[in-house]
DNA sequence: TTTAGGG
DNA sequence: CCCTAAA
């Protein structure tokens, strides 16, 4: 105990100093006080603005997990908050440290992504490792580090503040006994030390689960000790546990909660989402610490699990799910805000959903009080491409759009039935995902909703029936062979459009990959094939008709609605390539030699 | 794996 | 958009 204490008041230094150093960069929004938990993944632009990170960043974040830092990050966590300065090691007793990484990456936001991905997952092993107490420490320390980075995450902002300023009080709390022994009114104190806000409620149990909840979630605390007290499970029961009680048999949840963590673990690593919260990540963190008694074990495990890389179509869903909301226009700015702000909740992040093989996991904030506690719930599954199970599924919903629809109703309907769950489930785990456990435990712990809270969810969750949450454009077409097909569609939008002209203007038609790549990182959903289907859209559609008007734009197509300018555009661009490749033809490499992008082996097109 | 084309 | 053959 007293140990943690210490812990906890040489952390509020580092916070303090990290914080200036962060300070720099970013935090300039207010909003960090209000959500002391939820943090999104950011980078900071140029100016210091901050900016929501860009499916690409995304995913390089995940490529660089995947490169490297596992183990290391944990260090890094320590080591950040020690040690930007000093690498070595912290109070703590962690013995790796590598904050060469962190400085070394620090210079990219990506870098920042990756790491503040990687220090989610790390922590958790280090968590496992060092004994609780320690680990609440280094957590902190963590969240730290992440700011001192360099820049970008603007997580940090947020995780400083939630953890250290909003409650210097916890050392007390820490304690798990504290928790415990608290007045109403000092639990009071401690909820508003926690939340920033007061609360009316006087259910000190309620008040104790929260508290530790949020602490867990923030920072982490150790909650086992109050958790323990509350059930006798820990960490895990965080999720479930601020419900009801539940966890009658723990073991069981336990065992779900352990996969559970992982997935949720690898989904943050594959994923991290502006909208992912580091609250997100703590919490699998701590229910994994508590679950994984050895930590190698679950080194191991996370480790092989980081190495698989999520698809595409991975990423691409959650792309498209924030897509949708800006339409595509301005990805960057309005990412972060993406998600309609929940009117009632203090805010209302969109759940980030996770998906993970078959089942999704998300995380949404929790409407327990208000407050922006994530819990992980099942949201929406995956759209997928087309799976061998799909006609399964489908049979099952006929609808075809209905994955997400379906599950999210499951989810409200309490009583729903599971069958409809289950044989989802299991349809989509068939494929690919051999553990059904988490998916059981998701499920399970939705049942097991009370409803009332699932009503507070509701709010919270379906924050908008209309767009993203719901599927994207999915329609199930019918197959001659008596297939189901599935088709997402997703309009291009207009900067789309530009981006693939401009991308087809430098590398040349035909360099599909390359564009996607490069000009097109950001909208990871498109892939190569589509930017190739829409190119010959695009010539098909300027040729029709731009020769005479610029005003073209009166295309009658209403879905379609291309300015003038690119069509031109594009046909500028088809007839160079065209006339590029012409010579190509005849000559072949002598034209390739000299021409550059056009040129290479791009068969003009047309 | 990427590209080109067809459906 | 999806699917698939070819490079």
């Amino acid at each position: 105990m007293e140990k943690v204490v210490e812990v906890e008041g040489s952390d509020e230094g580092k916070f303090e100093e990290t914080g200036l150093e962060t300070s720099n960069f970013v935090l300039s929004s207010p909003k960090n006080v209000t959500d002391p938990v939820v943090y999104k993944l950011v980078r900071v632009d140029g100016n210091g603005r901050l900016v929501p990170a860009t499916d690409d960043e995304l995913m390089e974040v995940e490529g660089l997990l995947e490169n490297e830092k596992r183990e290391t990050h944990i260090v890094a966590d320590t080591g950040q908050a020690l040690g930007c300065n000093s690498n070595e090691v912290s109070p703590s007793g962690m013995p790796q440290l590598e904050s060469s990484e962190c400085l070394s990456q620090s210079e990219n936001t990506e870098a920042d992504t990756e790491k503040l991905s990687a220090y989610l997952e790390e922590t958790v092993p280090s968590g496992a490792k060092s004994s609780s107490d320690d680990h609440v420490t280094q957590s902190r320390r963590v969240g730290v580090c992440l700011k001192p980075l360099d820049g970008p995450l603007e997580g940090g902002s947020s995780t400083s503040t939630g953890c250290i300023s909003s409650k210097p009080d916890f050392s007390k709390l820490k304690g798990e006994i504290c928790l415990d022994n608290l007045s109403i009114k000092e639990l009071h104190e401690v909820f508003k030390a926690t939340f920033g806000r007061d609360t009316t409620v006087k259910d000190k149990l309620w008040l104790k689960r929260r508290i530790a909840m949020g602490l867990t979630n923030s920072c982490d605390v150790s909650t086992t000790t109050f958790v323990i007290k509350d059930n006798k499970l820990v960490k895990k029961d965080n999720e479930d546990g601020f419900n009801n009680v539940n966890l009658g048999a723990g073991k069981e949840h336990l065992a779900v909660a352990v996969e559970y963590n992982e997935d949720l673990l690898n989904n943050l690593s594959s994923q991290i989402d502006e909208h992912q919260t580091t609250s997100e990540v703590r919490l699998g963190n701590n229910v994994v610490e508590n679950n994984f008694a050895s930590e190698d074990l679950a080194a191991d495990q996370r480790a092989a699990k980081r190495v698989r890389k999520p698809t595409k179509r991975y990423i691409e869903e959650l792309s498209e799910a924030e897509s949708k909301e800006y339409s595509g226009r301005s990805i960057a700015s309005t990412k972060n805000i993406g998600f309609r702000p929940l009117p009632s909740k203090a805010h209302a992040r969109p759940a980030r959903n996770v998906s993970l093989e078959g089942r999704t996991v998300i995380t949404r904030l929790d409407s327990l009080g208000g407050f922006g506690i994530q819990v992980p719930c099942v949201y929406r599954i995956r759209r997928s491409r087309p799976r061998k199970n799909v006609t399964a599924l489908l049979k099952f919903h006929p609808s075809g759009m209905g994955m997400t629809a379906t599950l999210i109703k499951k989810g409200f309907d309490v009583h729903g039935s599971q069958m409809d769950n289950g044989s989802m489930n299991k349809v989509l785990e068939a494929k690919s995902t051999p553990e059904q456990a988490p998916e059981q435990f998701v499920a399970e712990s939705k049942k097991e909703t009370t409803p009332t809270d699932m009503g507070q969810n509701m709010g919270l969750k379906y924050v908008d029936p209309s767009g993203d949450t719901s599927d994207d454009n999915v329609v199930t077409v019918p197959t001659a062979k008596g297939g189901i097909r599935r088709k997402h569609h997703r309009a291009w939008t207009l900067s789309e459009v530009m981006k693939l002209v401009e991308g087809v203007s430098k590398y040349g038609a035909g360099r599909w990959s390359k564009i996607k790549r490069l000009a097109f990182a950001s909208y990871s959903y498109r892939t190569s094939v589509d930017l190739k289907d829409k190119w010959r859209n695009l010539l098909k559609a300027s040729f029709a008709q731009t020769p005479t008007d610029k005003g073209a734009n009166s295309r009658k197509h209403p879905s379609m609605p291309i300015p003038a300018p690119i069509l031109l555009r594009v046909r500028e661009l088809a007839e160079m390539q065209a006339q590029a490749s012409l010579p190509n033809l005849s000559t072949g490499k002598l034209s390739a030699c000299g021409g550059r992008s056009v040129n290479e082996t791009r068969p003009g097109y047309l």
